[in-house]
DNA sequence: TAGATTGTTAATCGATTAACAATC
DNA sequence: TAGATTGTTAATCGATTAACAATC
């Protein structure tokens, strides 16, 4: 299928329905569709079907889609196949806990290894090397993705230093706002942004109650 | 202030100022313009001040906002002020990097305790409960949050037990839909979806350069 | 005063939704 | 065939951006 531009919302519903496909059991009904996809989502059925088109032609009326087909669709516009090594800098629990998480590869994801001021060992079977490998591991392995983990103070030092080693996209799980170049992306896993959009929910039901 | 409704996208905005304002030093200028906060940030300055202007009436001419009380603003709005009770399920690595990390206090949270099926002792000063005794402290403790880190299958499950406790806004970090009535919000903290923004930045990257 | 900044009103842009024709 | 589903075209909706008047 021709390679489409897609708006951001779109490609941020995409793994969604991803994670869904792939959570259905092997031995059920082959095909799934849109339909059926956005009831159990709680999404709209119109807005899922455009998605699904924009990403794969391989639906056929009264049918909908074949669903391994579409898995694999979804997963190769999404440049799943193809993984991705990436490195971790900041060991803590957040650190190790995401180093821990076996769930990344399924999303083209593998990270190699974790960096730490003080790289003490683990139980992760990853490992955890000292900072001053950082440079030499990053070019050695061409890594282009970085996660940061180390408390907010050092995440802008880190950042530099990790688009110095060649980087070009960072997933920054510090509480701050980093400054990088233009060709570099960050994405802020943005914890504050969602807690407000659960504290704003609670305010309203509390006064709704009074 | 008069309390307006704000969008989505207006809501997820704020707490990104508000981490902005707070980490300015206590000794410089005293006062913002919502120029130069947009400068900080790489936001549109007109985006800045249409935002700010919805949750403050404090901006001056040729001034800007007085720093404190912008925070302060922001804050009330948020709900910030009042702290909402937390709990969270399952103390694995990732829920005791959560259940440890002690910046959510800033933004209103804050986590009693931690219930898990196999409850052991660990570093953190929150205690870890068995999950029998779920029901009884949210009762007890009228907890309106709970915070899902369990791994996925059972997400729904916990999710269930949740609400029956009276919970009515729920931050999930397992990697599955969960399905709710209506009344009740689920914060879905979506990796999966950062990661196809990533992935997909690399992906042209690399194509560029071919 | 002049200039920087605010806040508001209007225009643009993009995404979602609705309506409908096509297909198996 | 009838009906479920697809994909497309047009209409609506909402958010962002641009233009401008007001203010210190």
């Amino acid at each position: 299928m021709e390679r489409k531009d897609v708006s951001k919302s779109v490609l941020k519903r995409l793994p969604v329905y991803l994670s869904y496909l792939r959570s259905l059991p092997e031995n059920g009904t082959p095909y799934i569709s849109a339909t059926a996809l956005a009831n159990a989502l709680g999404m709209g059925e119109v807005q899922v079907r455009k998605d699904l088109a924009l990403v794969s032609d391989g639906g056929r009326p009264k049918i909908g889609y074949f669903r391994e087909s579409l898995i694999e669709d979804i997963s190769q516009f999404l440049g799943y196949d193809n993984t991705t090594d990436a490195i971790l800098v900041g060991a803590g629990k957040l650190g190790q806990a995401l180093l821990g998480y076996g769930g990344f590869e399924a999303y083209g994801l593998n990270i190699l290894a974790a960096f730490d001021v003080n790289p003490a060992p683990t139980e992760t079977r990853k490992p955890i090397l000292p900072m001053e490998d950082l440079e030499a591991f990053c070019r050695a392995n061409q890594i282009l993705m970085g996660i940061i983990t180390v408390p907010a103070q050092y995440a802008q030092q880190v950042c530099d230093r990790l688009i110095a080693c060649g980087i070009k996209a960072i997933w920054n799980f510090a509480p701050i706002h980093l400054d990088v170049p233009d060709n570099i992306l960050v994405q802020h896993e943005n914890m504050a942004t969602s807690l407000a959009v659960l504290s704003m929910h609670l305010q309203v039901q509390i006064k709704d109650k009074k």
